[in-house]
DNA sequence: CGTGTTATTGACTTCATTCAAATTAGGTGG
DNA sequence: CCACCTAATTTGAATGAAGTCAATAACACG
């Protein structure tokens, strides 16, 4: 298994960077590894953001909730996703660990410091938020528009693409958590997910929590 | 399908940022102003992103396209907010006028260089896409979870702050306009108004592009 | 004033939800 | 390994919220 820092050579950006060949001994800012369990939580919406966090290993997801429990979850984070990055001080969000899951915790700084630190973190950091941004214009596109179809679809196709695997999907997250995400109900989602079996598409092994994509062009055709 | 380039603004060359030798690099994109008139595209999806922007005043719509012409209007931009910025070379939005509107026009240029940069602009750029990406987060739970009358409670108080109004909203956008920022039919959006105001928490003047928030506590326990 | 556009209202339909029940998976301890 | 238990998932039937289709009504503006 790898490392979260495989492509974070060396420093972790917070200082302006000066020379890739010497590591800092010290290394004040420097992520610290944590593993969390199936299910247990990293922090909670409305707690203080005092670290934000960059997957290691397995499956991280985000979600906001509405007083009556209604869960919206935002986003899963895979390997090499950073994710609690907040602008004010507190988190907009829950995060919970979906399978075990390794991550690092930075020391959170405001936006002002990061972009005038100039360093590779900084770059990863901003980038990052760029492609979270971009994720969650795609997403809402699905949320507003999509019928429970063409979201089961998109989601499949897109978590294909994220895993860059060979349509054989590892689906760590429940029923519960992909309904959640894609705006609608368990059963709406294990109907879907029988349907495209009986249509020959997809495979769902005894253990449902993997998938295999019979037909891929079948699916990017239902995804709109 | 469209072709990209047929209505990218007018000015002339589109190669990548680089230096030109009098312009000093703290100043890199000091902007031109331009006018749009009310439905004008300002940029198309899909079109290359040679610049990014900054409302002065009016309202800009920034969406995307399903293949069978759904559409999701993922923000609309008031005076001081900056959209259209993109880590690719394309732009994955169009944005229109959604009445007279005036903006400011940036030369894009990569994020990398953004954040090297480490100017006033580069700065007000990384929090304008934070602000753009916490907008988006709510407005998923939002797309995903909430219920018509929901929606449209959420959207008036939201549009209302954001005005920083007495409560008098002047809506410049159309009811589908309303209606592909949240996810219904021009109908609905239309019956939810019609039922709010029978019940007397807004009042929709003559000319309908103006709604009063009579009662926003009644609105505020509605928008969950 | 007409005329085209946008919004409202009504009747009906449908897709997804809700409620309920059956089935399966996965863990625990004998 | 198996019996048992609980939680997760699937399936079925009925309901409902929002969508579709269609017909006014109200503006906007030459």
């Amino acid at each position: 298994m790898q490392t979260a820092l495989t492509n974070t050579p060396t420093t972790n950006g917070f200082r302006p960077y000066t020379e890739p060949a010497r590591r800092p001994p010290e290394a004040p800012a420097l992520g610290s590894t944590r593993s969390f369990a199936k299910g247990e939580e990293i922090f909670i919406e409305g707690g203080r953001a005092a670290y934000f966090f960059k997957v290691v290993s397995g499956t991280v997801r985000t979600s906001k909730l509405l007083s009556d429990g209604r869960r919206q979850i935002d986003a899963f984070h895979l390997a090499g996703d950073i994710f609690g990055m907040e602008s004010g001080e507190e988190h907009r969000f829950s995060a919970e660990a979906v399978d075990d899951a390794v991550v690092i915790a930075f020391r959170r700084c405001s936006l002002e410091t990061l972009v005038a630190s100039d360093g590779v973190l900084a770059r990863q950091v901003v980038s990052a938020i760029m492609t979270s941004l971009e994720r969650a214009q795609n997403h809402m596109l699905l949320l507003g528009r999509k019928s429970a179809m063409e979201k089961i679809a998109s989601f499949l196709l897109d978590y294909s693409r994220r895993l860059d695997d060979e349509g054989e999907i590892d689906l760590p997250m429940s029923r519960m958590d992909i309904a959640d995400h894609l705006g609608l109900t368990i059963e709406t989602v294990s109907r879907s997910l029988t349907q495209l079996e009986r249509q020959g598409v997809i495979e769902l092994p005894a253990h449902r929590r993997s998938i295999t994509l019979r037909d891929k062009a079948t699916l990017g055709r239902l995804e709109t």
